[in-house]
DNA sequence: ATATAAAATGTGTTCGAGCACATTTTACGC
DNA sequence: GCGTAAAATGTGCTCGAACACATTTTATAT
């Protein structure tokens, strides 16, 4: 157990008044050599953590920090990052924290400049934001850093060094565990990777999903499977999907690289086939259903909640506390079948 | 975002000193009923919650809690949980607080009893424990209820009116989970539940996770599967097994309730059986190898790190923060396969 | 009415860091 | 040696809650 000195231990210590020790450890000058190098020594000697207790008193601050999300009526993947921000403000709103949320229309790319207009008019300290679309994220994240505004990203990457911190899932891992689901239920034939088009670009997130998923079985010792792909697209989903099992009876199991998996397992409840081993994403109500009736098999989790808390927990604790904030975070892939979904879904 | 106020406002609104709204909010007495009307008149208008940083500074107390583990040199399954108390630390050790970790010898209750006599004879304010022995854990609890210490538990329960604190898993449902797990590989056939005898009583645990798998199996509408069982002991483990698994030709899956599943992994791979289906528990670094290997083909993760992170860190926050500590906190069960094992290691 | 106890209320200090400002010391020119 | 600017150092107040202690008000008895 380390003692705790205060700037006055080290004063009285060095034979200096705390207002040398202070401007010492600030580096803010006017402090001779000799006073600089007697206090220096004690420093050195003794392992010395200002009590940010009592820093944070004097400093009286209240941080205002702007959450950016996708509205989640718009696409109900968001709505656990609510109760992760609530998380945070349970832990640390002892502090004085304002925290405001805000949503874009993730289907307009305008909606989510005019709201980071919005932000950046109000002058947070700092903004944690979904960077949902790659070139208008890339321009925002450099309209923050020239005005000083710390930003943390979560959910999705983009190319841009104005991306100081991440907070995610691996991809092109998440395909891998996927197949291996797969081959743990299915033992060999046919499996299919199935990609449905959404109305904003996620194409490059599915794009490193598959990846993955290929790169398991390609492994694969021998070649008991046919790695397929198809891609659906409302109004005629059901055709193209229906089309593309009657081509492919050997088929024994299905990876859907989005959180639209239940439109897959709605389509294939109504056929009476033989079962076709189903893998998605996302605990959304209607996945979980699926998941409990049995027409989904596993879902992946990608724990949107968690992502927001962690995201949102670095930037206080980087404020309050000092502490650096990781530049990428890869949170665990969360395998998800009917037994074990109930405690991921108290949020 | 509401306003802070502080004694000194309330004081102000209600014609009063800060000295009296300061008694009437700790209810310590000496106010006339008037000055206690106006004050409470205040209160009730606005939510007045106390800056907590100024309390602290006020306090300034170095919490001492301790922590008692089981020795991870005998049990390797306890090493993550130093991790989780570092977290802990690194998160809150900003605010003075002094953790002690100090383990017993799984294998002996005489040691469990001792170590809790040394951490009683230096009367910390909390303590977080692992109550491994039921007879002796339910004594060592009536002590510290006695002394007033507050103690949290993890990993397993026992029955005792002085647990107010319980940070785990639900055994029953991991039980399901692995039911569910080897339905997903095997379709069809025998399936086995392996209890390997462990030099301390974990009976009771292992008796909640039989009940769960075979309560998933019961409930199966066509009779697919047989659930048959054996207890595997040390040295006579390969005989009994090899005999076991000859008796049982039409064998497809194996559930072992224990940590040691490593020790059938090792077994099964030696023999050139048709495929195995394996699921157990936890994320040794021998059960791990197999896994990579795909001897094991699921592990169940009881996240012993963060039952140790949650246990701490709710202790301290009840401290520092006057928040409440749940009486019970049931962690996610994990599922783990080759692919998603990753982050979940990086310990 | 007045002394005196009792009750009520107000004041001032503490916790530790941070910073403004006051005070002391040093340097340098004449 | 002295004056003055500049550099160095020290002092004191602030943040908000808590609590000890000082002061004022009220109640009760004589």
């Amino acid at each position: 157990m380390t003692t705790k000195y205060t700037i006055r231990d080290i004063a009285k210590m060095a034979g200096v008044s705390k207002g040398t020790v202070d401007r010492v450890i600030h580096k803010r000058g006017k402090v001779s050599e000799t006073a600089l190098k007697k206090v220096n020594a004690i420093l050195d000697d003794i392992d010395f953590t200002p009590n940010l207790i009592a820093k944070n008193l004097k400093n009286n601050k209240v941080y205002h920090i702007c959450v950016l999300l996708p509205d989640p009526k718009k696409d109900s993947y968001w709505e656990p990052c609510a109760s992760g921000i609530d998380d945070v403000i349970a832990e640390l709103g002892v502090f004085g924290i304002n925290i405001e949320t805000l949503f874009f229309d993730p289907t307009s790319t305008k909606s989510f400049l005019d709201v980071n207009l919005a932000i950046q008019n109000t002058t947070p300290d700092a903004v944690l934001l979904v960077p949902l679309f790659f070139k208008e994220a890339g321009i925002v994240m450099q309209h923050y850093d020239a005005l000083g505004i710390r930003v943390s990203t979560f959910n999705n990457t983009i190319e841009s060094h104005a991306v100081k911190s991440f907070i995610g899932q691996d991809l092109h891992q998440s395909g891998r565990v996927a197949a291996k689901l797969l081959h743990s239920i299915t033992q060999k034939g046919d499996v299919a990777i199935l990609h449905i088009d959404e109305k904003y670009k996620n194409a490059v997130f599915m794009q490193e999903k598959e990846q993955g998923f290929r790169n398991y079985f390609d492994a694969l010792p021998n070649a008991d499977y046919n790695v397929l792909k198809c891609k659906l697209k409302h109004p005629d989903f059901d055709n193209v999907l229906s089309d593309f099992l009657e081509a492919n009876p050997k088929l024994t199991g299905i990876f859907v690289t989005t959180s639209k998996t239940y439109q897959v397992a709605d389509f294939l409840q109504n056929k009476d086939h033989k079962h076709i081993a189903l893998v998605g994403y996302d605990l959304l109500n209607e996945n979980v259903a699926h998941l409990k009736k049995g027409t989904i098999d596993f879902l992946i989790h990608q724990n949107p909640k968690q992502q927001a808390y962690f995201g949102l927990k670095f930037l206080i604790e980087h404020f309050l506390f000092e502490k650096d904030i990781p530049a990428q975070l890869l949170l665990p892939i969360d395998i998800v079948n009917s037994e074990n979904v109930g405690p991921f879904m108290r949020d």
